[in-house]
DNA sequence: GCCGTTTTCGGCCCGACTGTTTTCAGTCG
């Protein structure tokens, strides 16, 4: 049973226990170890094997045995007795937004609703307005809620969200009192996919701020304009908020509104065992009542005694344990890298040549490139036969002698077909300088054999990289089925780098297999998988991803000068 | 159900908004 299907059990069992009315703060705790199983870098099974559920954080004696149970027999007693005491399917009307535990009971106990059909049916019959606490504004609100949630209304890929973010804040950063824009939330936290966009900002003038913004010619629709405040959804149906603050409280405000929502439970119970109260506007002193404002998030941290926490690492893991004893790390950063070692070229289905490509490498300050295109193997368009890849390889050379301030590595993104075997013989693969090799075909294969398969490539010493390990596609393609823990210990064993694949739909390795193979002493890769030009600044996305895994300059190759690269694919 | 620089019981993050209410419960982030 994998961590999703934990997480979706537990995730339940607090459902249930919400409907029951049963005591908030354990329905918290489940909620709590959902949370956690969801970012484990780690499989749940593996912890259960090796006695180490402990480690989950918030999973205590009672936790752990559920856990323990439902790993080990696939079942879990207080699971299933649990959604036997609830009609079928009620737990899903609390996927519309508006409707909490109490609402659902009452409509389900007093109506006999139990799916959001049902629901709808219920409403316009008229039947729910009837009940005692319930009106034509309650009910109208639910409807909005169900057809949005129809509509689509699902999360956004950040490599969506970023762009509109990046657009609405070049049009406000021109105005000349406006301070200190930034977004805030899951987008600020680099979250793989973000519900809606928040952004922050500090101005003396806030009317005429949001009046501006909400005039944007990007903004479709206005769901609410106030003075400080507005709600826009822009083109492409995305929710932006813009909230401007008085600058001396900004620190407490983005920390607020940065969340996670976890990182400030912890944050703040740990506040309160030192006599603090936090809040959106500072830290007031409990016994004196004074309070405390914070203009940088830095202070407000600070004033707690602990370090600087980087929004990326908020996700309420161990980052506040790290941050007290000033154990951070000081994460990668995009000025860090120094060369893109994965893209392509109109030799296969890039769009620009190995010269364009070059230059604009050059021109973000790169010192090398590595051109990697697609070999011939299974059907992928204009892939390069052995022939070719020599003659690319020669292009290379006397490119190389031509352009000055940028070197370029020949290589190859060698397909590992069906059966493991690469697609270009081992003669020619000693002759390029960087060898990626990666799955694209065959993805339905068993968990064994994608394993060994994968596990195989690796143990080629031609091979130097892995590209996209899990080969999943945001947002619709599941990832390959694969045993990602012996992939890592393979690669470690046979120092073969994994990429972080910085293409928006790709983001593969993930936050949290970034993290697990770094803890295992992969050497990791940022690569964009540019078929053009512009691509090449997805590098961004992947140093996303990269500071989410907790990952350090020094954890990833193409953050090194152009002679450690040399001498590190050359040994 | 978890957890401990007020420890093995008695606490548990904090505030805003909304609708329906006549003082607050429910929901959300």
């Amino acid at each position: 049973m994998n961590n999703k299907e934990i997480a979706k059990a537990f995730q339940d069992i607090a459902d249930l226990l919400e409907l029951k009315g049963e005591n908030p703060f354990k329905i918290r705790a489940y909620q709590k170890v959902v949370r956690s199983v969801e970012h484990l870098p780690v499989e749940v099974e593996q912890l259960v094997i090796e006695d180490r559920l402990k480690e989950v954080p918030g999973a205590g004696e009672a936790i752990t045995k559920k856990i323990t149970e439902l790993v080990t027999t696939g079942k879990l007693g207080y699971y299933e007795k649990l959604k036997s005491e609830f009609p079928e399917g009620i737990s899903t009307l609390l996927d519309v937004p508006s409707i909490g535990p109490k609402m659902a009971m009452l409509l389900s106990s007093e109506l006999g609703v139990k799916s959001v059909d049902e629901l709808e049916v219920a409403i316009i019959g008229g039947k729910v307005a009837s009940l005692p606490r319930m009106g034509d504004k309650i009910t109208e609100n639910i409807l909005r809620h169900i057809q949005a949630l129809r509509r689509k209304d699902q999360r956004i890929p950040i490599g969506e969200a970023l762009p509109v973010v990046d657009e609405i804040s070049a049009r406000l950063s021109g105005l000349p009192t406006l301070k200190n824009l930034a977004p805030a939330g899951s987008l600020r936290r680099f979250q793989e996919t973000v519900g809606d966009i928040d952004l922050m900002g500090t101005a003396d003038n806030a009317p005429e701020i949001i009046q501006t913004f909400v005039s944007l010619p990007q903004v479709k629709e206005v769901l609410a304009s106030g003075t400080t405040k507005a709600s826009v959804v822009v083109s492409g149906g995305l929710q932006v908020d813009l909230r401007i603050v008085e600058h001396d409280c900004f620190g407490s405000l983005l920390q607020y509104f940065t969340g996670s929502k976890q990182h400030n439970i912890n944050l703040r119970e740990r506040a309160h065992r030192q006599g603090l109260k936090l809040n959106e506007y500072g830290i007031t002193n409990l016994a004196t009542e004074g309070l405390e404002k914070f203009a940088t998030e830095a202070a407000f941290y600070e004033r707690q005694g602990l370090e600087f926490i980087p929004p990326e690492l908020r996700e309420g893991q161990q980052e506040i344990e790290r941050a007290e004893r000033g154990n951070i790390p000081k994460l990668v950063e995009l000025p860090d890298i120094k060369g893109d070692l994965h893209i392509h070229t109109d030799w296969s289905d890039g769009r620009d040549t190995i010269e364009a490509m070059a230059l604009a490498a050059r021109e973000l300050g790169y010192q090398y490139l590595g051109i990697t295109d697609h070999s011939g193997g299974r059907g992928i368009a204009h892939g390069l036969d052995a022939e070719r890849l020599r003659q690319q390889i020669s292009e290379i050379k006397q490119l190389n002698q031509r352009i000055s301030g940028i070197h370029i590595f020949s290589g190859i993104e060698v397909d590992i077909r069906a059966d493991g075997s690469l697609d270009m013989p081992d003669e020619l693969l000693t002759e390029v300088d960087i060898v990626t090799a990666a799955v694209h075909s065959s993805m339905n294969q068993s968990q064994e054999q994608m394993t060994r398969r994968i596990i195989g490539a690796i143990e080629n010493p031609n091979v130097d990289v892995l590209a996209h390990p899990s080969c999943r596609l945001l947002p619709d393609r599941e990832p390959v089925a694969v045993d990602i823990e012996a992939v890592f210990r393979t690669a470690a064993r046979t120092n073969t780098m994994l990429e972080i694949n910085g293409m928006p739909s790709r983001l593969d390795l993930k936050d949290i297999h970034a993290y697990r193979a770094r803890e295992l002493g992969v050497k990791l890769v940022i690569n964009t998988d540019a078929h053009s030009t512009e691509h090449l600044e997805f590098m961004r996305f992947g140093v996303g991803v990269a500071r989410r895994g907790w990952c350090e300059a020094q954890d990833i190759l193409n953050t090194k000068p152009l002679q450690e690269v040399i001498a590190c694919l050359t040994s």
